[in-house]
DNA sequence: CGTGTAAGGAATTCTGACACG
DNA sequence: CGTGTAAGGAATTCTGACACG
């Protein structure tokens, strides 16, 4: 057990004014694109906000549509898409362990 | 061109305190094991520490020896034998590339 | 040697608000 | 709507030093 954590990409460690350095947004887009749930930090006890290397490369895109005039809303709903293509690529995955579980374990059953 | 930036694991970005959060170390000791050699943050424009996950890593691996009762002295040493360990590693990918370029181009050439 | 701590200062981050367009 | 800015305060980090063992 215990995978040495691949996930760093998602840890939320970095402070927003490195994520400012590394996405060229300002503190207040930063915090701005949060208030419109573009984006969502961690906070820790004492309210400071930590990003992870996900959420940079998230305000990228971001950075990007809103050069090319995208508002906020409409980028809001194409990250909700994104979102949703991940999850099923992680269905895929679910789905593969869960059939040959299924395969293993399968018993009749009525469709009553 | 521009791979999508596979090293985050080496982006020096995290602050010292969330370092110590995430290694258990105090502030002290995170600071003596750098007077030490046994790690390197970089230093932004104000002077502040950033640490990589790879650093993060080390030091948890330091937290252990010490446990143990190694010296920062020994553990130096130690770190220094994975560094090696880590070249030569790259070495074997660098080489058979370079063989790979050597059958290429390979033309006779005299002792001179 | 390795670590704690108090000290003073500088840099960081936070929030709420007013401004402009 | 998206972003700038000044404001006041709180939390973070830095260094050099004295302490203990």
């Amino acid at each position: 057990m215990s995978q040495p954590d691949l996930s760093y990409k998602d840890k939320k460690v970095i402070s927003i004014g490195t994520v400012s350095e590394l996405t060229g947004l300002t503190l207040r887009q930063i915090r701005y694109y949060e208030e419109r749930k573009l984006i969502a930090p961690y906070r820790n006890e004492s309210g400071t906000r930590k990003y992870s290397f996900t959420d940079i490369e998230t305000l990228m895109d971001i950075a990007d549509k809103r050069e090319d005039g995208v508002q906020t809303t409409e980028i809001l709903k194409e990250l909700r898409l994104k979102e949703k293509k991940r999850e099923s690529e992680m269905d895929v995955k679910k789905k593969m362990l869960q059939g040959q579980l299924n395969a293993q374990f399968k018993q009749g059953r009525g469709r009553s």
